[in-house]
DNA sequence: AAGTTTGTTCAGTAAAAACTGTACAAAGTT
DNA sequence: AACTTTGTACAGTTTTTACTGAACAAACTT
């Protein structure tokens, strides 16, 4: 190999860096780790789908660490393994559809997150109308009852919140804001 | 007081308990510590804005983690500081409007991220551009074609994401989904 | 001006999370 | 059946983050 065909490969590693950190420093938005996210850049860069101990060798890092990490990224739905004929070890590319990749991260833990809240807004309107009924306590009653009125209006909240994921989750998104955007003029 | 109403107040503690701690686990998606999730859920049931020192008091912790944990919920929209004639102490309440906290923590995070990562992409299409002029490897020029054309498709989609940011930002997505959604029937 | 009250900075500590290497189980190869 | 290869569980270590108390600065009170 020529030395100067070294150094270009080195400039392209330089460039590729460049997004991949930027990708790194953000990923936290999708609850992933910083090197997870620098594995998901190694990856997307890849022309190839990439097995763990390829992925080990180019990040300097365990495989254990690639196994896990790889493992986060599957969860969020921003990898997927593929299968090739006749090779043993799992292989893993980026999932193409970012618009997808989105959607998944932001449905699932949004609406998990809302699912939660609104069961436990249930439970502890419960837990104040019995108080409310029972009391002789009239500070109390009253106590209860602005609370009441708060959880009815972080009650509606979710609704609206519900509403707004649903969009994401019917795809209907992308008849409001249309995917094939080109660059803006 | 009679021993019936302190257990009327253990039941309401108990019941605001119950939402606070839910609040606490889910409130990770606005970057915000699970204890200043606790932090937050006590003010939200605070009749009156609260000082630093009665959150402290409140919540058996440090002023100083007061202090910083409610820093953060001011970053993030989720409270609001309130002036009252005659009190010296910074007063703190929860921002009302949930939709507008929301909104806030959604724009202001996924703006932020998608802007750096826009820039990063147009730096590391620059070295690509750059590498491929000069370069006078075969396979280097391939690869960075390559990367080009998966930039270019990042590019497009935090376009798609830009616009998005946009709904929530206009207030657009107000007409979308309504906000006055009465309970589910 | 001296004395308080109040919030924050900072250094040290405690708790949590990320990472590694070893050991092992499951599946493939001989 | 013995041997390899491959991915993951687990225990120990390192790194990061959260929390605290002491010291301090700014603003208010006397």
């Amino acid at each position: 190999m020529r030395s100067e065909s070294k150094k270009d490969m080195d400039k392209l590693e330089e460039a590729r860096n460049r997004f991949i950190s930027e990708i790194a420093k953000n990923i936290h938005l999708y609850n992933i780790t910083p090197s997870a996210g620098r594995l998901y850049g190694t990856v997307f860069f890849s022309k190839e789908p990439m097995t763990l101990d390829e992925m080990s060798k180019e990040m300097g890092m365990s495989k254990t660490s690639m196994s896990t990490g790889i493992r986060s990224l599957l969860e969020a739905n921003m990898v997927e393994r593929v299968w090739e004929r006749g090779i043993r070890k799992d292989l893993y590319k980026v999932e193409d559809d970012w618009y997808k990749s989105f959607s998944n991260v932001f449905i699932n833990r949004w609406r998990n997150a809302t699912e939660l809240n609104m069961d436990a807004i249930q439970e502890t309107k419960e837990m104040l109308h019995n108080l409310i009924e029972q009391t002789e306590d009239e500070d109390v009653k009253e106590l209860a009852e602005h609370d009441l009125e708060k959880l009815v209006y972080a009650e509606n909240y979710y609704n609206w919140l519900t509403d707004v994921i649903a969009l994401f989750e019917t795809g209907e998104i992308f008849d409001i804001v249309p995917k094939n955007t080109e660059k803006h003029e």
